[in-house]
DNA sequence: GCGGCTGACTTACGGCGTAAGTTTGCTTAC
DNA sequence: GTAAGCAAACTTACGCCGTAAGTCAGCCGC
């Protein structure tokens, strides 16, 4: 995730010669010098915003609380990024960027196509999960082109989605078409399940306390109440991409 | 949709020259004085609050302007309203009242609850294709509680989704099996839908004029382009429908 | 006539994104 | 050693935002 920023103690510059003795001798001994400040990055910035949504949430990220976490005054962002719009795409773009870097996503296809839209949509899953706020960011901010849908939002993607299919014997009509299916599917399953994440650790649950009060007028939903408070997200998750891999098995010979 | 300001037109002050004397000369006459100011309420703010959104856009709304669009200064209403977020919401209620205001949207299963799911889901989606630029806050705007699913938020809704497959012969388990399945495949295809339908109109196409350059890279992409760009929104939603019809009467039985 | 109520307007505050200008301190050339 | 160059940060300023608090005009029942 921060793996981009291994070098990050004490960057100002290569430095062939550093210019104040001390940092020198530090330097010397083989110490960094403790009070060195990193110099700002884009990247760097897009990972504080990463973390500040992953911790407070979208709404309450702005510029000048995202300077204050990295010790700088807010206008010093504008020399990385051209604004908060900017920022959020940066943000989007880190985070679809990580879901290519998931080892168990196979950029290609190499036991079969089922075997690879399942990694490809759990390795997904993982990185929605792991960013529940920042998720929902990725669903809906405005994309490039109306044909690249969320969350595989990026040329890339797409473009090694199509040629795993296309590979793998599904017709032009066919790839698309399951490219399609499997975009919503996905969209719809996690955006539900990163809500309920973040509803769960969020706010109160208005509903929940007068159960008998409220819900005396809704009698399925206070009989159900049980099986609608457990979590199966993950079996349900399992379920629908079974049925969807199915559904597509039909759509690739025959469309 | 817009029906709850028929007196639009000057609603600023009662045109200080006529004084009450002359609204009681009219009213006394039968008439309604023609220029007096319609009182805020909340519905009217909510549905100015609504037909902004689907003009201009979410982020474009801020109290001072839905205060100008309204004739009115920002905080008059605060009487009415207690807060930006809470407008927000009531927003999200008002169009999910829609949904169940539709004619062929039936409570009750009267010719199975295959065609009830059916009339569900298409009234659903003539709803969100109305407010394309607003329907996703009623998708990810935080629900009262983690199980009450977008697109169908409110108890009244869930309890008659639950009601009417119960009615059908639905056990326990596979209304609320149907319940998640449902809501998730709604999700999904519509928001990809809407967010398809403001790109339309919105901003540029960063990703197609270079068509040749840019997507060197990207074969399968170019290849498929045409098809890419097809819009089969409408007989995707359908067989994904079909689909998840036949799926829930295995779960019907089963599950 | 009057006191209070309703429904609007006015003022004010702190936070926001960001355009423009300014300071700081290291690097390099002479 | 000193001066020029320059990157990276800070400072100021503007207009818009949400909204707390106070004000004021007209209408009601007494």
């Amino acid at each position: 995730m921060a793996g981009a920023q291994e070098g990050d103690d004490r960057t100002t510059h290569p430095a062939p010669d550093q210019g104040p003795l001390d940092a020198d001798a530090r330097v010397a001994r083989g110490e960094d010098a403790p009070s060195a400040r990193v110099p700002l990055s884009t990247e760097r910035i897009v990972d504080a915003a990463v973390e500040f949504i992953d911790d407070s949430g979208l709404p309450g990220l702005s510029m000048r609380r995202l300077g204050a976490l990295l010790g700088v005054e807010a206008m010093s962002l504008y020399r990385y990024v051209p604004g908060r719009e900017q920022l959020l795409d940066a943000v989007v773009e880190r985070i679809v960027d990580q879901m290519e870097a998931d080892p168990d996503v196979l950029e290609t296809p190499e036991h079969g196509w089922q075997d690879y839209l399942q990694r490809l949509a759990h390795g997904i899953r993982r990185v929605a999960l792991t960013h529940p706020k920042a998720f929902p960011l990725v669903a809906s901010r405005p994309a490039e082109a109306p044909w690249l849908r969320p969350p595989l939002r990026s040329l890339r993607w797409v473009e090694a989605f199509l040629e795993g299919l296309a590979r793998e014997g599904f017709s032009d009509n066919a790839a698309v078409e399951a490219y399609r299916a499997f975009t919503s599917f996905l969209l719809g399953h996690l955006l539900l399940e990163v809500a309920a994440l973040g509803a769960d650790l969020g706010p109160l649950d208005v509903v929940e306390e007068d159960a008998d009060n409220s819900l005396a007028f809704y009698p399925n939903i206070r009989r159900l109440s049980g099986q609608l408070h457990e979590d199966h997200s993950a079996t349900e998750f399992e379920d629908s991409l079974e049925n969807l891999l199915q559904r597509l098995t039909l759509i690739r010979t025959e469309s």
